[in-house]
DNA sequence: TGCAAAATAGCACGACCGTACTATTTCTAT
DNA sequence: ATAGAAATAGTACGGTCGTGCTATTTTGCA
């Protein structure tokens, strides 16, 4: 399993903690669950407005139980973020690499992104609504939070970048301006679709990627048409 | 002065106080000033963020003083947000109206809107970090910031409709997703600037905009090309 | 099986929040 | 100028927050 675009990220891929494996002592155990419902309880409420008694509540322990396994509630915050990226990486990135390099894979990098997004229109998205609490907040957080979104959004420049290279796309697209672009279908989407809760929002964003294909691309490309 | 676009929208433009001139009660007076005040907290905080403390610090006034003016701390909220979209109407709208029907005037308002948010990008937009805010939140201050958006994503779309009237833009265009394309173009560039501080990311978002008049518009068209 | 160590709970603290309620000051119209 | 009204200040209450400190329970290894 190669994972050449991520590889030398500086994004720590949640250490050793990642298998759900046994042999774990009993309490990085619980320390997982409880990142895991903090960053259910993140999407709804954002990193902000993640606390430390909900949190313990909805774990049924104590608040300074909770609150021994992180130390502060900005690590509380760090984890969250390094656990929703890990998740993120499993659901969008690596298995869109299964596809053939070129346009292939952008598509499916863009249709794995979009159905994570179409289901993150009744949760939310950590990396949207932290970034408007974060924006203007310097500090560790913001920095995990950058750090994985730069991370994603070079992955998805690197794929442009290559489908270049395999001559699927146009050699004078600019693959940065392409990447910007499908990134603000994305966030359109988001936007209209889960705070204005326009119809249409989803079918709005792939068809606005399809155009971009058709722009940039070259006829006799694999996967042109879809 | 005709404003054919927002005139019959919903939206209340802040009743009769609009008028900074005399002859208003001293009250009115301070609760104006507090108003300014609390829109430029919340662009940077947020309207979650704003508390009533912080702008009675700010603005040398007890607590009780100011909450006085306004009973909740959510008409206080709805009170920003009908004088930033007040705002809005006077800095982006209104302005564009003056450019002749059809592309002139789709271009002046995406520019005015542009030279806005370029503004934002330091400062905060509470649209957007207002969306993120109560996108599951319901109640009067929710209503009222989509309604506020709605109101000028509307007034965005007809004038695309207006521009494919007058025949500026190919028949075949889909207003409403052209209407869809700008508005993430505009919150790709407040993502990746104000968040990201990438630089380059201004001039991507007007290169946006140009391909889309390229990609609909009609050669033979007025202020086709820029 | 027992004992050190790890995990969890209990409790208290200071800070800030929105908002009643009351007192005081300031405006405004006669 | 003064009475009545409007605007502002003062104070207090209950709530939640993060976090430090000390007990108690649970775990895992010799």
């Amino acid at each position: 399993m190669s994972l050449p675009l991520f590889s030398d990220s500086s994004i720590p891929v949640a250490e050793a903690e990642r298998p759900s494996a046994r042999a774990m002592p009993k309490g990085q155990q619980t320390k997982q669950a409880i990142v895991q419902a903090a960053v259910t309880l993140s999407t709804q409420v954002g990193l902000e407005g993640l606390s430390i008694g909900s949190l313990a509540d909805l774990m049924h322990m104590s608040k300074s139980g909770v609150f021994a396994h992180f130390g502060s509630r900005e690590e509380l915050q760090i984890s969250v973020i390094r656990e929703y990226f890990a998740s993120f990486e499993q659901e969008v990135f690596f298995p869109a690499l299964q596809a053939p390099k070129g346009l292939p894979r952008l598509r499916a990098l863009f249709d794995n992104w979009m159905t994570r997004v179409a289901i993150e229109i009744q949760s939310g998205c950590i990396f949207i609504s932290g970034a408007v609490e974060f924006d203007d907040r310097p500090g560790p957080v913001r920095e995990a939070l950058a750090n994985s979104v730069q991370t994603w959004l070079h992955a998805l420049y690197r794929a442009v970048v290559l489908a270049k290279d395999c001559g699927h796309l146009s050699t004078d697209a600019d693959a940065q301006q392409v990447a910007f672009e499908i990134h603000a279908l994305i966030l359109a989407l988001h936007y209209e679709a889960r705070f204005l809760k326009n119809p249409g929002s989803l079918a709005r964003a792939n068809r606005g990627f399809d155009d971009i294909l058709a722009r940039y691309g070259v006829p006799g490309a694999p996967d042109f048409s879809v």
